[in-house]
RNA sequence: GCCCCCGUGGCGGAAUUGGUAGACGCCAGCGACUUAAAAUCGCUUGAUCCGAAAGGAUCGUGCCGGUUCGAGUCCGGCCGGGGGCACCA
């Protein structure tokens, strides 16, 4: 297209146009969603965040991603719900009371406050008119009855038990907090400490958590593994051998679990948990196993301490009779690698078969008994490693010749029918413990009377609320120092009792948000029935991959929990779940050894240096933003400076959603200038166009055509793009389209009224990506209604397929040229047309073709 | 240790079911416009070799091997990077 004489630079200004665009859809509610059970419904959530104070770039991803989704499945006819609220409770805010002297409730709701004025700036289709907060007593009186129905539905129960207590945020943490033996937020080493703790019992739904799994084909496979290997099923056997002591007289019966009853004649000791009940009724009368009792409990659960941990065992005075081996009896052990948590907390040793009862025996010099031979027939010395691969069994009596599989089966059906034992399944996964002992949570409404025991807080009494008026100036929870709180009067005898004063964990506020969502405003239950029915499930979740187990499987467990109260019928709460990668930004550090933020940088040459004094910086690598590096970029600067929707285009460009993406200042402005280019592309050429709704001419000159079907495929390609989360892809086919545009050189009238449709189709297609840019074309392009509630173009079919295809041409699997024709050409005519390209000619050199393979509107293949 | 994912130009990455490897973008280089710069526009850009040029040849998707008319894609074995779990019996 031909610039206009002396035209001005046409720049985009999208300051004003975005903010512009902000207010006209907060104006007319036009992300608000209603019911409409005529409609089909589509549920976008993107994990909603913690109130930190600012947002970050992760989030700029995040919902950036799924603002395409609900704009796009908006403009495909869905009635949209696209919510967003705060995930308020939590330690970081108890930490500001304590440094800053500011009320977690106060430091809570003005960040709430100044994240959500740049999350407006974002432009994000969201119905702001559901938000919520956790931390209102008006969303967590719902979570108290129902933690009460659960309770009552014996879903949730007190226990005694050993739990991981994090010495830094001073409170106890469910396993799945637990990495690597360190607490999840502060990554001090857990130590353990046997409390009476709040649980919910996950395990209940352990064998449907795990089988479900297979149905939820829309999430990502990876996801589906983690939580398959947390919930770890182990098929196997429990055994029970006699106990006796030196003197043969009875000392009761263990239990032990294992999943190799196959290699039972192989046993040669019993080793127990020092937390085993067993143990510990012993270690009174018993200095030395006191002593090796307290030693266990030293040896912390990091990775590295327990590789480097020797194996160690205390002698019990007891013996164990073999269940299938008349007269034989195995010494009985404490031992430091048996865990109390798993199966009974007692094992069978049966060193020949398993590399730390090999480890175990040959320290204490036990028996070592090959039961397992190679099915080749090579000679094993057991004595120097354990065998532990398949094979066939050995000196086990009955069980002799048979395969491990047939053996584990055969050895169980006898341990039945003699008493002794029963096949079962086990589980990795425990029950998550919920109580925490902090402030700024939901407190957990029961009470404790000393006649009455722990009983519920009455329906009446709800919600339990969190007092203001507390401290934070020492250490530990504060609600359990408040003056005056936790005292009130048993609810069944009237008795001065005790408030319960540990809060739940924060998991448990993000494990119905998604329900809640689907009436915020209701007084009387957590989520209307029939509102929840027609908006339930999520149809597409969008987050983080740092929940692939926690949040995402409490969800899946409080949904069933629901369901078991008959709150819903539903099982599961998100039917398609997208992970989305990292935001990540070089490193920079000084000749000091300092971090520097990408502002304090200039490149000079090819070289970095200091902004202060020139000095010269090392690049590190691209690493996850975060402060403690100081690669971080704040996104207000961005929107400010280049705009929400070049900020929004650069987080979809490139890189793959899945994938990390690194940020760097070449692609924000690369982004930028497209922003630019398009509006000029556009603006130039609307002058040129036809007015809007001029008929369609009869017949369409090439160039309109080749236009047309350039356009057609955009749209067909884009969608696919979208709907397989192929954002990059769709970016590229944008950029493609846009070159396509830009290069038409619009001389007839047929040419001009395609390219009015191929603007229309362009600035539609961009709505989901560029919403505010887009908006500001349409309207541009003459329209008086708004683009967010334009459907999106339908493809006409005819022109999404060409008359001619390029079919390649292979010398022996070796390309040698091209040819152009026209679809659909038959087998012989192409091999023909083939046969006759000089490349090939030259290249047969005389030679006969032994053998031609034709793939239509592909390739021809000629193999000599 | 066990389980899983990923290795494609200088970079981010494209490439239906095996069928023209490198789309699109970034960076870089050259040129146009300009007094100049910025902005913008145009061209070049996997490697090596032959050729003045047009053009041509060979190699090329981490490495080795296999299946196939044909392999980035499938199979086997290595090497490298990342993630999850971790004394789970």
């Amino acid at each position: 297209m031909s610039p206009t004489q002396a035209a001005p630079t046409v720049r985009y200004n999208f300051t004003e146009t975005e903010s512009k665009w902000q207010k006209v859809w907060e104006e007319r509610q036009t992300f608000r969603a209603v019911m409409d059970k005529a409609r089909p419904k589509y549920y976008v959530l993107e994990m909603f965040p913690y109130p930190s104070g600012r947002i970050h770039m992760g989030h700029v991803r995040n919902y950036t991603q799924g603002d395409v989704i609900a704009r796009y499945k908006r403009a495909k006819g869905f009635n949209v719900l696209h919510p967003m609220g705060w995930d308020a409770f939590g330690l970081p805010a108890e930490n500001a009371a304590m440094e800053k002297k500011v009320h977690p409730k106060k430091w809570t709701y003005e960040n709430i406050a100044a994240m959500k004025k740049q999350l407006k700036s974002m432009g994000l289709s969201l119905d702001w008119s559901r938000e919520l907060a956790t931390c209102d007593p008006s969303y967590y009186r719902h979570q108290q009855k129902m933690f009460l129905d659960f309770w009552k539905a014996g879903l949730a129960y007190r226990k005694e038990a050993w739990v991981n207590w994090d010495p830094v945020d001073n409170t106890v943490l469910a396993n799945e907090q637990v990495i690597e033996g360190k607490g999840w937020r502060t990554g001090a080493p857990v130590e353990r400490r046997k409390l009476t703790q709040w649980n919910l019992k996950i395990t209940h739904f352990a064998d449907e958590l795990l089988s479900r799994l297979d149905t939820l084909d829309r999430w990502p496979e990876k996801v589906r593994l983690m939580q398959a290997n947390w919930i770890g099923k182990s098929r196997g056997a429990r055994v029970f051998w006699q106990l006796t002591d030196a003197s043969g007289a009875d000392r009761g019966k263990l239990e032990i679990f294992t999943t190799r009853p196959d290699t039972l004649f192989g046993a040669s000791f019993m080793a127990l948990s020092a937390e085993h009940p067993l143990v510990q009724g012993l270690a009174p009368s018993d200095p030395g196993l006191q002593h090796f009792v307290a030693e266990c409990r030293k040896t912390g659960t990091a990775a590295a301490e327990v590789e480097t941990a020797e194996k160690q065992g205390y002698k019990l005075p007891l013996l164990a009779r073999h269940p299938l081996v008349p007269g034989m009896t195995v010494p009985v052990y404490a031992a430091n690698f048996v865990l109390m948590e798993y199966g009974t907390g007692a094992i069978f040793g049966c060193p020949g078969h398993d590399e730390r009862d090999h480890e175990f025996a040959t320290k204490y010099g036990l028996p070592i008994l090959q039961v397992v031979a190679p099915a080749d027939g090579t000679k094993l010395d057991i004595a120097a490693a354990p065998y532990v691969e398949d094979g066939l069994i050995v000196n086990s009596e009955f069980l002799d010749g048979l395969g491990v599989e047939e053996a584990k089966a055969r050895v169980i059906a006898r341990l039945e029918e003699m008493g002794v034992g029963k096949g079962t399944t086990q589980y990795r996964l425990r029950d998550w413990l919920v109580s925490r002992q902090r402030y700024w949570g939901c407190p957990i409404p029961a009470i404790h009377c000393e006649s009455c025991g722990v009983v519920p807080v009455p329906d009446k009494d709800l919600p339990v609320q969190l007092p203001d008026d507390v401290t934070f100036d020492r250490p530990g929870n504060p609600l359990d120092r408040h003056p005056t709180w936790k005292h009130v009067p048993c609810p069944t005898c009237g008795k001065p009792a005790r408030r319960e004063t540990d809060t739940f964990d924060t998991f448990i506020d993000s494990s119905w948000y998604f329900d809640r969502f689907t009436s915020p405003h209701l007084e009387t239950a957590p989520f209307d029935r029939d509102e929840n029915h027609y908006w339930m499930p999520v149809d597409q979740y969008i987050g983080g991959v740092e929940h692939a187990i926690l949040h995402l499987l409490y969800s899946r467990f409080w949904t069933r929990a629901m369901r078991e109260v008959q709150m819903t019928s539903r099982d599961e709460p998100f039917d398609g779940l997208f992970t989305q990668g990292m935001v990540c930004h070089e490193t920079y550090r000084a000749s000091d050894g300092t971090w520097l933020t990408p502002e304090e940088i200039e490149r000079e040459g090819g070289k970095v240096v200091r902004l202060s004094d020139k000095s010269p910086v090392e690049v590190g690598r691209s690493e996850k933003m975060s402060k403690s590096k100081k690669n971080v970029v704040d996104p207000d600067e961005i929107i400010r400076d280049y705009g929400a929707d070049t900020a929004r285009w650069f987080m979809l460009s490139d890189s793959p959603p899945e994938r990390d993406l690194e940020w760097t200042e070449a692609g924000v402005t690369g982004a930028w200038r497209f922003q630019q280019r398009l509006f000029r592309i556009a603006s130039q050429a609307i002058a040129t166009l036809p007015a809007i709704g001029t008929a369609r001419p009869a017949t369409f000159s090439d160039a309109a055509v080749a236009l047309r079907r350039a356009a057609h495929k955009a749209i067909a390609g884009l969608s696919a793009d979208i709907e397989a989360f192929h954002f990059n892809k769709a970016v590229a086919r944008l950029y493609e389209f846009a070159n396509t545009i830009d290069s038409v050189e619009a001389s007839d009238d047929s040419t001009r009224w395609a390219l009015r449709e191929a603007l229309e189709i362009f600035v539609r297609l961009i709505g989901p990506m560029t919403p505010h840019l887009a908006e500001e074309l349409w309207h541009a392009l003459g329209h008086r209604s708004l683009l967010a509630d334009a459907p999106w173009p339908l493809p006409e079919d005819a022109l999404l397929v060409d008359d001619t295809v390029t079919v390649a041409v292979q010398l022996n699997g070796k390309l040698r040229g091209t040819i152009s024709l026209t679809k659909d050409t038959p087998k012989e005519a192409a091999e023909a047309a083939a046969l006759a390209l000089p490349e090939l000619v030259r290249g047969l050199d005389g030679k006969t073709p032994k053998r031609v393979i034709v793939v239509p509107n592909r390739i021809v293949n000629v193999v000599v």
